[in-house]
Order: C-alpha cells, then sequence, then structure tokens
DNA sequence: TATTGCCGTCCCGCTATTTGGAACGCAAGT
DNA sequence: ACTTGCGTTCCAAATAGCGGGACGGCAATA
C-alpha cells in the first residue's frame, strides 16, 4: 500500500484505490478490508459497495469483497488499443506496398467490424469506414474469422454463408483466404489471421479493391504480403506481451 | 452510458466510472471525454488526471486518454480468484481419492507459494499451508512450473537445482513429475500442470505424503489421477473463459 | 438461557472535499 | 492580427462525503 504518499488530488478516488488494491491480494471481509486499508468502517462499507454496483467488485460465497468482473471487461479494452497501436504502421505498409487498400476487421457476435483502415490518397479504391459491421456470411475476412473457430459455431455459419466447409478447410491449411464479389459487387479482396498471444485468431487483416486489378484469383497477387504482415502484427503482439 | 440511471451512491466514483467507461471504446482527448461523459471540463481533466496517477488511465502519443496498464495488474488477480473457485472442489477430490494431502502452487518471482490445499483430517499427512513459499530448486512441483518455462530461464534454476535438464525432459513428454525425498527429508509428491485459457502453463497440482505410503515410485500410485485432476482444471478454465 | 464480542449496516450533523465558472496560455486557422 | 478551441489552473460556494455512534444479527462461551 504506497497511497500514504500520494495523493492523485482526488481523496474519493485515492480511498477508492487503497479498496480495490486491498482486494488484489485476495478475498476480504469488511473487516479485513477495514484493517488492510485504514479507511473507518462505514467509509470501507460504503465504497466497497459503491464499487460492487458498478461491478468493478463483487462478493464470493462467503460474503467476502473479491475484485468484479468489469476490471476483465475494460481490461479487453486495453488490449484492443494494443493490438490498434501495434498493427496500424503494419497496415500502413501493406497498403503502400500492394497499392491497395487494407483493414482489420474483428467479430462481434454475429458481424465483423472494422477497427482499423488504410487507403490509397486517391484512385479507384475500396473504402471501408472504421467502425463499419460487415456481415460474416460473406467475404475473405468472415473466412478467415470463421476458419478457427468451434464446430458447432462453424456449422452454424455456414446455413446462410456464401462459402462452404471445403473454403474453411483451405483457409486453415494455407492460411489465407480470398473473395470475389462475394459481399459486394466489383470487390475482390485477401485476408489472413492475426493471432493474440495464446495463440487463438483474434482479428483478420485485408486487403481489398477492384476486380479489374485484383483479377479472379487476388490470392495469386497478394495472398503472401497479407500473410507476411498478419504475422508480423502476431509476432508484435507476442513480443508485446512477453515484454509486459 | 447507463450511469444516469444508477447512483452507486459515492457521486465520485460514479464520475470517474464515466470516465473508464468512455475510454473503453477507444482513446479519447479531454474535449471528447467531456463531449462523451457529459461533464463539466475541469471536472473530466481533474477525474482523467487523478486516474492517470493511479495508472488506471495513460496517455497514447498523441496525448490522447488511454484505459491504463492498472486495470491489466487488477484483472489478473481476478484470474488467479477464478482459478482457486474452480480447482478447490477438484483438489479435494484428488485428495479423497488418493488419501493424500494435495496442493496447487502458483510461481512467484524465484519461490513457489502454495494457493491451495486440502488434507486427510486425520494421519500421517504431509502439511503444507496455504501461503507458504516453498524454494523453486527441489519438488516435483518446482520441476512442472519450470518444464514449460523459456529456455534461459530454465538453464539458469538449473543451476542449484536437485534435478536435471533431462528430468525436465521427461516431464514436458509425459506431463507429470515426481521427487522423493528431495525437498523435504520422508516426503514424496507427484504433480502435473494446470494450463490457463491461453495454453500456458499457469500452476503446479500436487499430492505428497510420507515415503512409506509412496513409495520410491510415488508418479506410479498417482500419476494418473494427478494428471486427470489437472486436466479437469485446464478444461473448467478454458470453459469458463469460453462462456464469459 | 444470558452475556459478550464481533460483524455488517444505517443515520445524520458537520466540514472538508468537490465543483465549475472564469481566466490564462498556447496552437492552429483565417 | 484576430478568432477559436484546446488543456490547465484558480478559488469561493455548495454539497457530498465522512465517521462516531447506534442498531440488529450471529456465533461463541459461561
Amino acid at each position: 500500500m504506497d497511497n500514504s504518499s500520494s495523493s492523485s488530488g482526488v481523496g474519493v478516488l485515492d480511498k477508492t484505490m487503497s479498496v480495490l488494491d486491498a482486494l488484489e491480494s485476495g478475498p476480504a471481509s469488511l473487516a479485513q478490508l477495514v484493517q488492510i486499508t485504514g479507511l473507518a468502517r462505514p467509509t470501507a462499507h460504503r465504497l466497497a459497495v459503491a464499487l460492487e454496483r458498478h461491478r468493478m467488485v463483487t462478493r464470493d460465497s462467503r460474503g467476502r469483497f473479491v475484485l468484479g468482473p468489469r476490471l476483465g471487461e475494460l481490461s479487453i479494452a486495453t488490449g484492443e488499443d494494443r493490438l490498434l497501436a501495434l498493427a496500424t504502421p503494419i497496415l500502413v505498409q501493406l497498403r503502400d506496398l500492394t497499392g491497395e487498400s487494407a483493414q482489420i476487421y474483428r467479430r462481434q457476435g454475429d458481424v465483423r467490424v472494422c477497427v482499423a483502415a488504410a487507403e490509397p490518397a486517391s484512385g479507384l479504391r475500396d473504402t471501408v469506414p472504421v467502425g463499419s459491421e460487415l456481415p460474416m456470411n460473406a467475404g475473405s475476412a468472415a473466412q478467415v474469422l470463421l476458419a478457427w473457430e468451434d464446430s458447432e459455431r462453424i456449422r452454424r455459419s455456414l446455413r446462410s454463408a456464401h462459402f462452404t466447409a471445403q473454403s474453411l478447410v483451405q483457409v486453415r491449411r494455407r492460411r489465407w483466404a480470398q473473395s470475389v464479389g462475394e459481399r459486394e459487387q466489383g470487390v475482390a479482396s485477401v485476408s489472413a489471421p492475426i493471432a493474440g498471444p495464446g495463440g487463438r485468431v483474434i482479428a483478420a487483416i485485408s486487403v481489398s479493391g477492384p476486380i479489374e486489378r485484383l483479377t479472379r484469383s487476388p490470392g495469386r497477387l497478394h495472398a503472401q504480403a497479407v500473410i507476411s504482415a498478419a504475422e508480423k502484427i502476431t509476432e508484435a503482439l507476442h513480443n508485446h506481451e512477453a515484454g509486459g
């Protein structure tokens, strides 16, 4: 506990942090919280219950306070910021190398969301605004986001998909996917998987553009560059985790 | 933002949470914080800076506020509570099945700490109190906690160890380790690895007892039960993560 | 059974903390 | 040069937070 020597400028926040810090080392009853934090009993109670209402703290089966699920939810958001920070320069390189638009997609529920995008400054290009939600039943990124999921989820998604289970077997084998006019007429794309520190596929990186340039076999043109970018990001995430 | 309808009883905490909630969707400048939270600018500034002093918030390269590393640290502690909640019943089963004391160890720095223990009610048994710190250079749990670490760390640890690199190769192959009188005279033990959701070994589960009962080959008696318990816990952690 | 001690929870008068309008300095754009 | 918007700081007023005291419940002991 080193809050005794530092005030953040907001006394209530300092006291609240002392409660969270106390719970970092394990579950605590109110009496233990009082002992650890040095706060008056009603104060410790009031702050712990307030934190509980915000789900930053919860109670275990014995009524003791423990750190709550909201911390994990916020921590996940931290992880996403880190993905974007590490991935954006690599995305820009991929755009410049291929001369096409590049995006990163993550799955959210039944859709995929564009979480980062880089596109050429001019010319015919496929624009996907950051934040836009696209369906999971069409497109190379959807294939990549689906290919490593559990078989039940794959089976359910394939019911309405423009691609087949055989496509996904191929995606898993060669680690890239392509689509031609599948999600949007006239647009072709190539995608590859980005894996998180634990090895699970957490995102897809794609290049997309007009069929006229990418041809009916866009993988032949860009699969290597897209895979290489995906692997760089995956590696960067792994190194960032190991250094932390 | 649904804090408008709920007061936790501590207004400053509600406002502070609204800042964290706002940053959950991505980096924000102070002006954006003001817009999202509806707080007055000096209030938003004061709370964000206070959170920054507590490392719950930090700033990116453009000076925007983003969620900070303390969230991940606290979130790790949440994960440990979950390990204990899921693992304890399985630990009790292992004790009853083998008739020996059972413990779960985690590595902390250069020691291993007993984070959970279950022992027979009476008779000759090996007691390891929860919280006790044991060395990493002897014992089957130490072997298990070391076997999957990076090679440099293994090499350093082996300098003072009672076991060899060859022992660790065996541990990695068959997924259990045994020790006989290695850490404490007259005590034998068998351990197996518990893996977290990302597949990394995060803890070791052990049974230990007198050599008279466990013999000089305790693995022959109990390796299967210990591996089975470890796999149950690993699976429970995986399912808990997937369900979240 | 009665007593004691400890726990968690609530009340309310007091004051210390929080608040936000105003001001300042800086940077960017016209 | 002037304007606008940003981030940061100041300080008087208001109120939110504080904690001593009280209460009820529970467990242990005589």
